[in-house]
DNA sequence: TTTATTAGTTGATCTGCATCATTTCTTTTC
DNA sequence: GAAAAGAAATGATGCAGATCAACTAATAAA
């Protein structure tokens, strides 16, 4: 893949606003320009694996991630979707672990890493961003029990509704220009918690009614205020 | 009920150590000290509404308590329990928000409250707070995350286990003198994601095969180990 | 392009758990 | 202590969704 153009500090990233640093100050930030790397991953590519030991502060600079967690018995759930960015691994490093979830690629992307001993200087000298991550966290938290709410009580359908919402988020560009979302029935049953076979079929449902079109494994999204309605049915 | 008796200050209180608060200066608990209340709530009672506005830090001075869900077809879902020295609302706090969750007592409780700005002034003026609460904030969602995953994935029989192992360290005693847990199977079925029937019969079986003892509503675990050993066999 | 491989679709079947219904046991309350 | 109310236990039934299997379409490799 090409060789992708990271600015050399954070204030120059496109993401810059939108991510947990835009609280930074100047002086912080030059810290971080000094020890973050970055790295290209291609499509299908593992970040961080879950159980091994948390690294640094991951920041997408571009394309898309899930992050998820694997039982046992081998089957995967996605905890979250992250975009350009987006953190990651915050919260291992917080509880100074090892990670719990892993990070995969869901398109070609570059990721920037914040070495783990930056992170605490950050976190020890600037309230600000403390403060941001503070209420990130308390944010994931309150996403987290709503879709353990869910999964718990709500029937596949609303919530395969949820997840297609949750992906159009994430692929959403920033020009509102139409745009599919590169994602297998694979991954769209580990979003929603079910069965490949059955979010097949329950696409194929919402296809015959009009709220998507597939191709191949690429969804588009066709009436987001339709798919709202369907997800909170119950709610 | 009889009328508890609540030092004045945080720090004579003998959750002190195990609290959010056992991370602050003097200075600033004096200030806590000043601003907060306490109530007295009897066994069922709401502490606070899923929906109403978050009035302040709750700590939770005796007795315990669950944080719930409730879904619009009014099932609901037991997020966590907390006991003595367990601080509820933060995050609704956090977010400035609205109650996602309902908190109501399992046993008569006695409850402190942290009035919302003095809560806000904790938080700016002491940097041991505000890494405690992220950090608590932390481990919250990591267990979210994991009973994410197992919602998704486990059987019930499994996921039952599990929730009684949740009551019993929230119901363990700090002398370890043996004890049961006053719950309904309503409550039960709540934590674990099912129906009061599906946890009842699951909890015959337990008790048959002499995991649990139990008199009416009032449940022992006779076997932590076994339980254990239930709860993750998929893990 | 042709072939090989992987991913998606669709059908048939099976089962875990929800739902509904009834009885029995506990708590309250009077 | 009897009556009433509430909670738990248990049986019968139905169905959503998992699993297994066979086939088809899409993508990648040769």
């Amino acid at each position: 893949m090409v060789a992708p153009s990271v600015p050399l500090t954070c204030e120059a990233c496109p993401n810059f606003e939108r991510s947990l640093l835009g609280a930074c100050q100047h002086a912080e930030l030059s810290l971080v320009a000094g020890g973050k790397l970055h790295q290209a991953y291609s499509k299908g590519q593992v970040i961080f694996q879950q159980g091994s030991r948390a690294v640094g502060l991951y920041c997408v600079y571009q394309g898309k991630v899930k992050i998820s967690k694997l039982s046992a018995d081998g089957k995967e759930q996605i905890i979250r979707l992250a975009r350009e960015g987006d953190v990651l691994c915050y919260r291992s490093l917080m509880m100074g672990q090892v990670c719990t979830t892993a990070a995969t690629a869901l398109t070609d992307c570059v990721v920037c890493l914040i070495p783990r001993p930056d992170f605490f200087s950050l976190l020890e000298q600037n309230s600000q961003f403390s403060n941001s991550l503070l209420r990130l966290m308390a944010r994931n938290l309150g996403e987290a029990e709503e879709r353990l709410l869910h999964t718990a009580y709500k029937p596949v359908r609303e919530r395969l509704a949820e997840a297609l919402l949750l992906l159009y988020q994430a692929f959403q560009p920033d020009t509102d220009t139409p745009f599919s979302i590169p994602v297998s029935r694979e991954d769209l049953a580990a979003l929603t918690g079910t069965t490949k076979e059955t979010a097949s079929r329950l696409l194929s449902e919402f296809r015959d009614e009009g709220l998507v079109a597939t191709q191949g494994s690429r969804i588009t999204v066709l009436s987001q205020p339709r798919l709202n309605q369907l997800a909170s049915m119950y709610n």
